[in-house]
DNA sequence: CCTATATGTTTACATTGTAAACATAGTGTA
DNA sequence: TACACTATGTTTACAATGTAAACATATAGG
């Protein structure tokens, strides 16, 4: 089972990294198929080997940026082992920054259409999706039950943690708030203030 | 200048209300400007005399979501006149539960490729838009004039209480948190804690 | 009444998604 | 080695869509 295929050498994979740049460029109106393929110099329907259709080839870019997000999270919570506070503050962060960083990615992920491309996600990608998730359950659950005083109950916690940071990343994303070191520094003191 | 025209009645307006029931019934996927044209029962380029293009038709409907979205947001300030803690919480609880009962306005007014059909935004629109943006300045200055001792400035308060129900607005809208009766409430008792 | 203009239709064409038929190049097997 | 199978790519075709252009018509206002 060859990584390099026959003719093309490795259409697949170009079609993945071109069409992550198309996305970028041109947003999810000026994507098209037939432009993937003609970056790659291929046919307009060489792409239908590989994918079953454009929403296809739009879940295997959003796993890219799946696996990319979960190791930015999990990276954050490797970094202050024991420490739900920490924890908590550094993937907030992390969330935020990944998304400023990378705009596409979380209307990938977030944004688009997605219930419809969602249906095309192959199960490697469900799992990093709840991986994900789990990262917030499992870091919420050990901060609440090492701060009982705290007046949330876990999952309002994570309501409350998700809520702010999903809802500062995607207004950055939109453009209405902006972007650069001071948001930044913003979003790091108030995630200090909280946990 | 009569506001209902010659042949068809009102179709300027009909095209507004049926393009609205075909974003909500098939999401920006499924939504064409020759569907809403058969819905009106017009010639597909009929709306070609109303509207200059697909993203202007667009934009007009997501005028109506900006005038919707304002008069919610004014509504929960004047129930709590003088009383910034009260008007913030006020305007959270509206700004999640607005957009929880009308999924496809949020679409429209921050995840579609909006600065695409910005473009189309006529003055009046953006002035609303502006207003949004002004109630939440105003109220978190008098919030912050009224709480000397908070530790975060006016403008760190904007981002933290708009990121944060943006956020969880968001996420019920893309459906990674459920909508429920129980969600309001624990979006109450956060907001209850905060402010 | 009559003409200008607002409104609607018909026709046409480019772009796109995608199916079907065809071509070819590697792969494994007799 | 020769041959057939299959993975990959191309050509062709068609339907849906956005939108321009030419044409038709109904209403308003002089």
């Amino acid at each position: 089972m060859p990584a390099q295929p026959y003719h093309h050498g490795d259409l697949k994979a170009q079609l993945i990294r071109e069409g992550l740049k198309l996305l970028n460029a041109e947003g999810h109106q000026g994507f098209s198929l037939r432009k993937v393929a003609q970056a790659c110099g291929v046919s307009q329907t060489a792409p239908y080997r590989h994918f079953k259709n454009k929403d296809d080839l739009i879940a295997a870019i959003t796993q890219q940026a799946l696996v990319a997000f979960r190791d930015q999270l999990a990276g954050a919570i490797q970094q202050h082992p024991g420490d739900p506070g920490a924890q908590l503050k550094a993937m907030g962060a992390a969330y935020v920054r990944f998304f400023a960083a990378n705009p596409e990615y979380l209307r990938l992920l977030f944004l688009s259409d997605n219930t419809l491309n969602m249906q095309f996600i192959n199960e490697e990608a469900k799992k990093q999706q709840v991986d994900n998730f789990q990262f917030l359950e499992t870091v919420t659950t050990a901060y609440t039950n090492a701060h009982p005083e705290s007046s949330l109950s876990q999952n309002e916690l994570l309501i409350y943690s998700w809520g702010l940071v999903h809802g500062i990343a995607t207004l950055i994303v939109t453009g209405e708030m902006p972007a650069g070191d001071d948001m930044m520094q913003t979003v790091d003191k108030i995630l200090s203030l909280l946990f």
